[in-house]
DNA sequence: GTCCTCTGTGTAAACGATTACATATTTCGT
DNA sequence: ACGAAATATGTAATCGTTTACACAGAGGAC
């Protein structure tokens, strides 16, 4: 492996020189300068990472900790991250974490030393386990919100995409709409749960206990919830799922029972995921913007890093959107899919 | 930042010896690991790893290219990757690159130093712009095969899952079967239409030119490539698009048409993503093992990495499946949609 | 001609770990 | 009780960079 020294001797001068060159730091006569590249392109010569991040203290390196995410939702926000890291010369290093704190803890412990700064994931979780860590590194946390006020957060405006699509349901005339909730631990899912309630309250329309369901956001939880609520005496006419994954599994559910929809029954998910508009009938949903949100995790971090964590920490939100199609019966139907979408889409 | 000298400080002991403890080489007494091990754990000290991958020269990182992927196959096949490399002690570096020969060595660059091997995917490139790089670090192509005989590769079995699709479709008596291509420098797209070819062939049936219809692996060139050839005199009674996005572009344009399927039409794909089975009528395809695939490439990159890369070249791939549905009116027709598929998938 | 300011370059000290080698202490066979 | 072997620990070189500091020569200002 060549080195910084093979150079040097190669081009009869220091290391100091070729770093100099290299960095574009200090003053170099422009004839030096130009025999130090040639020289170390010929040589094919890479600066060690390790080495210069050992001195420099810095490895223009990101670390990201994700719980087990699947589809979409994965692709995407390591999309939006990526894009908005080699913009700026970082490095993604990744890591699925197992949700526990122990997990967690040893993730980072791990990225210790390798990162300059971390988007940590746990959307089942409280920070307290990112907050007694070895390190000083910032760190976003993405999907929940820290207790105290250590380090910057940023989450889904779910509470407000909640609402609207529980007043959209209402603005169509439902006065029974369940909701499947999500997990109890899960941030997003009780701020769903949140702008569902606040939808009826401000509608005026009295919560019934009956027709708020449990779930855990999995296809089985959503089938599982909808044959419940189809048996109750006084059926809703709407159900609002936490997320697409059990509007997915209410959709099934439903057909499956032979109720109509929306004529019967109108759903609504949550996510947009890109299966939503190819469910039949294409389900309504909130859509979330993941690609941006992994971009303005990444710009967040990076402006930890640059104020070397000693900046007014902050908490955002990214705004969702109201998707309507067949499956609330709402507004004009949106017909066939687009048929560019994931026009890119490689081999697979 | 704490180091190792603070340990040693604090444990009144060499570096050395905290080294040793910390590392499990040389003979350490009883008392002193004990009191080490609690002082280590109490000042929360990480080693940094770039000094120590300095003078070791192993980073415990592998490196990822990637082009410009979508949904579940990038998920998965990251998922397949990282397991593994957990399980052996090595992180993931991941970077997306460009797919021209410019952004793949500029990418490969980047990782020197960083990592002790690369997973590289590229099934547009043929491997040079890998083999003249800087380093001699391992590398294992993903996708495509490499002309000469320095680097491991590890594909699907695009032809072999082609040719039982084709054959599928010839035992239910279709003749008339046409193919939509992917591009022409992809690997996978080239040996699919291979497989389709030699299916056709020991089939006894004359290849139809007009039945070979360019694509590019978008809807839109599988939406594009359907309109066309329903326009054809002769129509085909099967439609085979060399991956799943261009057989939905099919469905697609089928529907609008109003064409039977599968009792006018045949349809079937290729790669059976998520999206296949939720399609109407679901969509028979060739499943590809996308976990699998990562999982055994890094496999073969950690093989490469232990024998320090003067190993036996292995050329591998990763079998498929025929997967039969309602597209192609073959066999039992899968019914509703598993409940349980994707059931840990979190929030979104 | 002296002093000062640039410019261009080299020397050497970090950075934080690992490890070969040296040294001190204990154990043990005889 | 002596030397050898084993055990426990320390010293210092090393990995490949960056960078503070020193220094030499050139060009002006006076």
């Amino acid at each position: 492996m060549v080195t910084i020294k093979d150079v040097a001797r190669e081009a009869k001068v220091s290391v100091a020189t070729v770093s100099r060159v290299l960095n574009g730091s200090g003053p170099v006569s422009d004839e030096t300068r130009r025999l130090i590249r040639e020289i170390a392109g010929r040589m094919r010569y890479v600066p060690h990472s390790g080495a210069r991040s050992l001195i420099t203290s810095r490895t223009e390196t990101l670390g990201v900790l994700l719980p087990d995410l699947y589809g979409e939702f994965f692709s995407e926000i390591i999309r939006g991250m990526d894009d908005t890291a080699q913009k700026n010369g970082f490095h993604l290093l990744i890591s699925r974490a197992y949700a526990d704190r122990n997990g967690i803890e040893t993730a980072m412990r791990a990225m210790r030393g390798r990162v300059d700064g971390v988007v940590a994931m746990s959307p089942d979780l409280d920070e307290e386990s990112l907050l007694n860590l070895p390190s000083t590194i910032p760190v976003v946390l993405l999907c929940s919100v820290p207790r105290g006020n250590e380090i910057d957060s940023l989450t889904i405006q779910n509470c407000r995409g909640a609402k609207e699509m529980a007043a959209h349901l209402i603005s169509l005339g439902h006065r029974r709409i369940a909701i499947i909730k999500g997990s109890a631990r899960n941030y997003d899912a009780a701020e769903r749960l949140r702008g569902y309630r606040l939808a009826l309250r401000e509608a005026g329309i009295e919560a019934d206990p009956s027709l708020e369901r449990e779930g855990d956001f999995t296809e089985a939880a959503g089938y599982a919830a909808a044959i419940k609520l189809l048996a109750l005496r006084n059926r809703p006419t709407a159900i609002f799922a936490a997320n697409d994954s059990m509007a997915i599994g209410v959709l099934s559910a439903l057909r499956e029972s032979g109720v109509e929809i929306p004529e019967e029954m109108a759903v609504a998910g949550f996510d947009d995921i890109p299966l939503a508009r190819y469910m039949d009938p294409p389900l309504s949903s909130v859509h979330v913007p993941i690609r941006e949100l992994g971009a303005r995790a990444v710009e967040l971090l990076l402006h930890g890093i640059t104020h070397k964590n000693d900046h007014a920490r902050r908490r955002e939100r990214v705004a969702t959107d109201l998707v309507i199609r067949r499956s609330t019966g709402g507004e004009s139907a949106e017909r066939p899919p687009p048929k560019t979408l994931n026009s890119e889409m490689a081999s697979f």
